[in-house]
DNA sequence: TTTATGTATTGATGAACATCGATATATAGT
DNA sequence: ACTATATATCGATGTTCATCAATACATAAA
């Protein structure tokens, strides 16, 4: 099976960029409204939207809508995905697990 | 005790290009030299000089240089890292002292 | 229906990045 | 010394990216 590097390193852009880490640290505590992260972060309202956006189709964070509102909260299959994986990346496993199914439709 | 988001960043950046997990994959099977991972990548040899020292100064590999070649390993202790801290980013068990200044309203 | 609010999208901008070819440096063999 | 080989560095180029302000869209309230 060939891996897709692609994609793969599509999954861990989540992390190399400051405020991703900033809001994924911030929805380590729990769901939160954009509205909600916006406030902490040294960003503005169009830039968090492109972080979530970026953070949604990589898997690790999923999205509610209720109304008005945009509740982001981490995604427990994408995370234990990107952990395990980088793992496997990293060892003589690589290549043996599958690509995430988390943000497919 | 305060988060490097920077630094953080850094590390991940290791894993978000293609051809950085090709390399990576390829050390997984053991110490390679440089001549030798050029000719199974699809990059000229100042590309893969730019990308090994990018991989170095992540911490997720060494390199040893014996005479004209320079050898490149996986770096056991900056792999441990890596898996261990992304773990704990998505977990709450990163720096807690921080994730209690977004908690307070 | 108008207004206010939350979020997404668009277009622009500057910075970072991946890549290349050319060149420099280092080492080994002749 | 000269030549060949391995790697690093430099300068240029096109692409991706983070960011912003402005605008569009969606929802709720008045």
């Amino acid at each position: 099976m060939e891996v897709n590097y692609q994609y793969e390193a599509s999954v861990y852009k989540a992390f190399c960029d400051e405020n991703r880490l900033r809001i994924i640290e911030l929805l380590t505590a729990g769901e939160r409204c954009a509205c909600d992260l916006l406030e902490k972060l040294p960003i503005g309202q169009s830039t968090l939207s492109h972080h979530m956006k970026i953070l949604t189709e990589s898997g690790i964070i999923t999205v509610r809508k209720e109304s008005k509102w945009m509740y982001y909260s981490l995604n427990d299959n994408g995370c234990e995905y990107a952990t395990l994986n980088l793992r496997s990346i990293l060892t003589k496993n690589y290549a043996t697990l599958v690509q995430c199914e988390c943000n497919e439709e």
